[in-house]
DNA sequence: ACCTGAACACCGTTCAAGT
DNA sequence: ACCTGAACACCGTTCAAGT
């Protein structure tokens, strides 16, 4: 008898449960609409992305129980696509220079998703650090970013994936019209600056 | 003719125009109310704040004509608040102590009025770089403490108060539970580092 | 000159009825 | 099992009617 009741609770929470075929196009479909009008606009209607990805809104809600679930969905593919490169530029670059690319490539996106950036924003600040499950794709980077400068002695030791998140915080506050490439540039090069001091190498 | 009409308009946009007493008192209450509630939750629906304040939504909508013009108008005196303790900071302390205390000063602020902070981003993300504006009385308390330093050769020169703000914009992403008092603590001294790397003192 | 509150528009969310 | 779209609830904003 209790047997019976987990398999069932156990079938019904499953997430890898496969999907009717149309059901995956329209999940999809979703996704791809919402980037782009997230990215165009923080703000944009749910249901002028039920309406042009063409399902209803009853089948988007079936999906995404709510607009925090979909941006969050959005958001962690995006930022995990930029988090992937940083083994790649570890490979090519000294630590330090990758390091630096590497946030110079963080801004870059800040600056052409900042829409979806402030999706994002919106849709969790309002429940405390839900912040910190979209930038979670970012940790297991930036913690083997600053372990390839740590032990290169170009970052002192210590600094954890969350001291890093707080300190280029800034870029997200950015106005991507403007020069933001001038402001982004100076706050890294402040933030490298205080990442270095108390390094072994100088 | 024309002398007649520049004097017209001028009457009809004078901020200083005196209100009449009920509606000064309408105002204020709007405001003391309005920081509670927005405090409290950052998105407190403005029907309850103007129910709470006792007046209808007409008058609400007379003195703020949107949900943003309210919410800076909350947030400014606020800061301003904070931003006005760094000249006594300055005038009983060493600058770099000075600056230190006064960012310390900043985050006590972003965490006891998080909810505010939350609904600033809100009103203000949308339009681009608005957030700018409500940080404004900030920028005179900002370019004080970093001349001062400066001056003192704890900071080293060049640094605007432009600068400074993007970097501790982490702060305002710090959630208020938790041990906020470490996190804080840990940027804040990343970024004095920072900016003390070139000054002529070390 | 200022106030009130009903009315309107818009958006998120639900649900009965379909296939 | 999944979909649709009308219906509902809620909130921001406006405006005709009052004092």
């Amino acid at each position: 008898m209790r047997r019976k009741r987990d398999a069932q609770a156990e079938a019904e929470t499953r997430k890898d449960a496969p999907l009717r075929s149309d059901a995956q196009r329209n999940r999809e479909r979703i996704l791809e609409v919402a980037l782009a009008e997230l990215t165009r606009s923080a703000d944009a209607p749910l249901s002028a992305i039920a309406k042009k990805a063409g399902v209803g809104q009853g089948t988007f809600y079936r999906n995404f129980p709510n607009r925090e679930a979909l941006v969050l969905e959005v958001y962690r593919y995006e930022v995990q696509q930029v988090a992937d490169t940083a083994a790649q530029l570890l490979a090519t670059r000294a630590p330090d220079r990758a390091l630096r690319e590497w946030m110079d490539r963080l801004a870059q996106y800040a600056m052409a998703k900042a829409g979806l950036a402030d999706a994002m924003r919106r849709a969790t600040c309002s429940r405390g650090s839900l912040a910190g499950l979209g930038h979670a794709p970012l940790t297991s980077a930036i913690t083997l970013l600053l372990a390839a400068n740590e032990e290169a002695g170009t970052v002192r030791p210590g600094v954890t994936p969350d001291d890093f998140l707080l300190a280029i915080a800034g870029l997200w506050q950015i106005d991507p019209h403007s020069d933001w490439q001038a402001r982004a540039a100076r706050l890294l090069d402040l933030v490298m600056d205080g990442l270095r001091a108390g390094a072994r190498q100088r």
